[in-house]
DNA sequence: CTCCGGTTTTATATGTATAAGAAACACACC
DNA sequence: GGTGTGTTTCTTATACATATAAAACCGGAG
């Protein structure tokens, strides 16, 4: 069965809102929540009577906060929060951090549906869409094998993104001085500056905000498939991160001065000063990931 | 439960080899028609025991060919011998095509079941795999959205496309002499050849050859995201030539020049006249392309 | 006629069951 | 001891069931 995690996830984030307000304030109208929460009014609902049985509202119209013990303001644990499917991924990579399989291990969709606690079907559902990541492998009626964090991989990898993200950053530069584009390089580079300003205590945070850098050069010029390659970056370096750690606070302080140099060449958009920092970036980027492959 | 559909086509192929020996000749043991007919020999097993049953073959061992009245040959229909999963993509793309439904349409998962006669799980399984095609887009809990054969779909593929494809020449370009590619082009030229001298009657070949062509070129430099959208290609070309029938045998014998073109720069191993004959091509599908999309 | 809340319908997410097929095991034979 | 078939075990492909969530429908009020 379809688990309630929506609804949890809704009922904490509703919560939240009506702290905010003063007992004996009147409530938004179900669909006003609804917009809110970005959910339906069905869910909605289903919270608004959670908060009635709870004492917190009134259960008569219009809903009014009522005042009540802290006992009734008690989360749902954020595990609890989020879908099993988006779950699966995470379990997944930390069984290959954790396994480290090596490259032909055949992956079986029981074995990983009783070790994950999970039923078969997510498995499958989640391995079909994990294919195109090119960890993986299906073999037709024979399951799945596992290719590896190899060399390879990690080459192949390389080789498309810096494709990629040449053409995403010749695009950049032509943007129109009016676009709000810019403005939000302007703050990713300060969060860098800031960052590295504070880079001892905040070295793990760089992952996000090289997601982030790069989905702001790619969004230039959106590309279907261009996008969708960045989930595969991102999935790569995020777990990269934390597969290789021993010296994860140093490669981070490069990094960051490396794309603050592309920033700064992008601001200035000189095409060949882009090209450069951009290139100059992959390469230092390509070499970590390739120290860290498994052949 | 699982279709019989390998059994089927398995009995099928095993009947074409007894076709061809002589009454009275040994068969082969069960594991060397397993690795022949590329399943295992369980299935293996089960094709004997039904040509047992049929009177093609002798039941004690050695099994021998029997002689055996025209009726006992009858085989199963080519319809029942693909597995219920890769039949969807068909039935899927035939729905588009037939319906032509507007972009941003919502995607039925039960609605689409029932339409082709199929358990919903198969159809969400189909539908993730899809999804990396770009044509159709998940929202989370709110089904999914058919984006459309758009221009910009066009124009988002062909970006990707020439990116690839003057790479992967450029290596190709590079190859050693002794590779055995250039047999495999050189015979890929003969082909070419072949179907323009009887193109009148054969025109529909082309598609075939068209994506057995780039993927030789793309073959040279193996690359998985590379080589992954080579289905992308293959897909849109494919239905995409049913789609607008028109002027099909024309637009054939001008993409089979080109590729002679393509083939001949190749051969010649000038980087520049690789790559104009690439672009001129390119360009000229992009346009063909673009001319039967929805918007 | 727009928005509200009550009610009903439909769709998706997830679990479970099972036949078909693959793989492993076992024993015999040359 | 390798190869062959009989037998058993395990895995995948597919169908089906159901709880949750989304969406549609509806009558009433401002």
């Amino acid at each position: 069965m379809k688990t309630d995690t929506i609804y949890k996830k809704a009922f904490n984030h509703a919560l939240d809102l009506l702290e905010q307000v003063e007992t004996g304030v009147e409530l938004p109208t179900e669909n006003q929540l609804a917009v809110q929460l970005e959910i339906s009014r069905t869910t909605v609902r289903k919270v608004l009577r959670a908060f009635i049985a709870r004492g917190l509202i009134s259960a008569g119209l219009p809903k009014i906060k009522l005042h009540s013990t802290a006992a009734a303001w008690e989360r749902y644990p954020d595990a609890e929060t989020v879908q099993i499917s988006a779950q699966v991924e995470k379990s997944f990579m930390e069984w290959i951090l954790r396994d480290d399989p090596r490259p032909g291990t055949l992956i079986n969709e029981l074995e990983l549906a009783r070790k994950f606690g999970i039923a078969t079907t997510i498995i499958r559902e989640f391995l079909n869409r994990f294919q195109r990541f090119g960890l993986i492998e299906k073999r037709n009626n024979a399951g799945w094998i596992f290719r590896g964090f190899t060399k390879d991989f990690a080459l192949e990898l390389f080789e498309v993104r810096e494709m990629y993200e040449l053409r995403s950053a010749k695009f950049f530069a032509e943007l129109q001085d009016s676009s709000p584009i810019w403005g939000d390089l302007g703050a990713l580079r300060i969060a860098h500056v800031e960052l590295l300003a504070d880079i001892d205590r905040r070295f793990h945070d760089f992952s996000e905000l090289d997601s982030r850098f790069h989905r702001l050069v790619s969004s230039a010029s959106p590309n279907r498939f261009v996008d969708s390659f960045s989930d595969v970056i991102s999935l790569v370096f995020h777990y990269h991160y934390q597969w290789r750690k021993h010296d994860e606070r140093q490669r981070n302080e490069i990094a960051i001065h490396e794309h603050l140099a592309y920033i700064d060449a992008l601001i200035s958009r000189d095409i060949n000063a882009i090209e450069a920092a951009c290139r100059a970036h992959l390469r230092s980027a390509r070499a970590t990931l390739l120290r860290s492959t498994q052949d």
